[in-house]
DNA sequence: TTGTACGCGTTATCAG
DNA sequence: CTGATAACGCGTACAA
């Protein structure tokens, strides 16, 4: 069994708050048995019971995470930087990676309440549930998807899709592209919703008929790009330029051109989301808009913490994104 | 605040115990009391405290899983396999993705004593110091990478990388390739010094001189990848066939001979380990070793549960890998 | 400087 | 069936 105080006080002959004092330095203790007892320590490896102090104390160092899914590389890196700032302020992360799946996302969340977390930062599966009978004021942030249908006031933290959005359409009609379709997201979540919505203002404001045949509905994967463009080349109806919602769908969508021989950018142009992944494309990065993760994960994490000072108090930041240049359009 | 049993007692003029019974199901308690501390709980909104119940129940239901690099397509595959089997089981991850250092790894894992975890999953990074100064029987499972010197027992999982390394040499050597470089990873990590020894013992076997320029030293990363290709190409000294460590160096390796106009498999070779994954390479399969990332996450937390109830019972295991015939290499 | 007593939220034992 | 009571490991107000 692992050494508790009472050990080491019944080991040096002291009690039990002693101990504690002298390990926690606070109070004062004589030289001699301070001495003792950090000695006692060291040789019954004592190891304090954070769970233990924490329910003393009514604290937490412990922050919960919820994502749709970490091999997403847009998630993962945001995670990793939140793990990071988090740890930098003595927090710990409770990852929980729901698969989409609003049930799982639903479960995780309580018994993160369960768990007693400090916080939780999530980015929403599709219409998340998460706040539905909802009456505890629980400090929770949101990132890149909103929670569905809550007249609760809650934080959250993205960039402008719909802005940015009609930007990078805007872009690639001004590279003398008229012919565009976009492959969207899940249209459960806000972030794709929105992306879709600034590609169809930004259509109609530039008088291209935004039928429906230019919006062909993807789930955010690789496959959805890959599928969807794999059909549009056997159907003979491939535009000048795909817009994809993430970088994992132009990945599929870019899979699917070049396995049919079909060239980016020479005869079809490639744009979307988050295409910056050097890693990835090897080397070619896809032009289009790419949200600052880290400066996301960094607000998520600074809210969160915030929240735990001032409870109740909801913030809403969209951060500034960049336009990212990339190799597949055609310069005009 | 939260409501707690306490509350709930008062709330419907029963003892704490009576209503810890019935949240439990567990003892008799009549129909009606029954009911009304149902109802309380549901009104009051009550969670119960997980921690304050495993601190008097002593147990634990939350593991550590410690990684270097969760942007690593392997970890974070392991990750989020992990997660699943470990949810399935009821338990909850702390995660703590260390950036490759030894120290933080350190801090990390006294961290998650600290926080009673039920055990850890740890890949360690580079000479893990992890065991050094422990006489604490903790339960660790190691996964891929071995502890550095010690001799206390251990639990790991992994594959036979030395087999398997050579394995693939001589496949590449049956292709008909013989001028063959390797990239190797972090040397101070077992799994890449068994994967530069399969290399060296299979070239030996074939009669081929294992010289020192076969060999430049990586460290698992895309950079080093790219840039020791790159100055392989400006050097003229480009072999028939590169053998990179990993996925994420053969991505990088890729990405360099790409840029310079050198095309895989016609101008030359290249294989690695882990290089299956169809979103990084466009649908282009690496041919090399398949590491059975799942069975691996499976296996690790078979152990980490079963030391639980069998503590001291140390276990070592190594998978079989896959073989994956992919499209860098000529057919011969 | 040190010890006693109490409580954090929970469960378990023992009485009634 | 129900309620005290103790204990898990820890920190702290109060007393000495």
């Amino acid at each position: 069994m692992r050494a508790t105080l009472k050990d080491i006080a019944e080991e040096v002959g002291l009690s039990v708050s002693s101990v504690s004092r002298v390990l926690n330095n606070t109070g004062r203790i004589s030289v001699e048995k301070r001495k003792a007892v950090l000695d006692a320590a060291k040789r019954m490896n004592y190891t304090p019971n954070v769970n233990a102090r924490e329910l003393k104390k009514q604290t937490s160092s412990t922050i919960g995470v919820i994502i749709p899914d970490v091999t997403n590389t847009f998630f993962v890196r945001m995670l990793k930087c939140i793990d990071h700032k988090l740890w930098e302020q003595g927090y710990n992360i409770i990852f929980c990676d729901t698969d989409e799946s609003v049930a799982r996302e639903l479960e995780y969340y309580q018994l993160l309440k369960e768990k007693n977390v400090a916080g939780i930062i999530v980015s929403p599966a599709r219409r998340s549930m998460i706040y539905e009978n909802e009456s505890q004021n629980i400090n929770c942030v949101f990132v890149d998807n909103e929670p569905y249908m809550t007249e609760k006031p809650y934080s959250f933290v993205s960039i402008n899709n719909m802005q940015a959005s009609m930007e990078l359409t805007q872009y690639v009609i001004d590279a003398g592209y008229r012919d565009i379709i976009m492959i969207t997201g899940d249209l459960d979540e806000t972030s794709s919703n929105q992306r879709l919505v600034g590609f169809q203002n930004c259509l109609r404001e530039n008088h291209i008929g935004c039928t429906q045949d230019r919006i062909y509905f993807g789930d955010c994967h690789y496959k959805s790009g890959f599928e969807i463009v794999e059909r549009l080349i056997q159907d003979h109806k491939l535009p000048e330029c795909i817009y994809a919602h993430n970088n994992v769908e132009a990945f599929g969508a870019y899979a699917a051109l070049r396995k049919h021989g079909i060239r980016v950018p020479e005869d079809i142009g490639l744009v979307c989301f988050d295409g910056e992944d050097p890693m990835s494309l090897h080397g070619i990065n896809i032009t289009g808009i790419v949200q600052p993760v880290e400066e996301i994960a960094e607000a998520a994490v600074e809210m969160v913490l915030n929240n735990m000072k001032n409870p109740g108090q909801h913030c809403r930041k969209l951060l500034p994104y960049k336009f990212l240049e990339g190799h597949t359009l055609k310069k005009n």
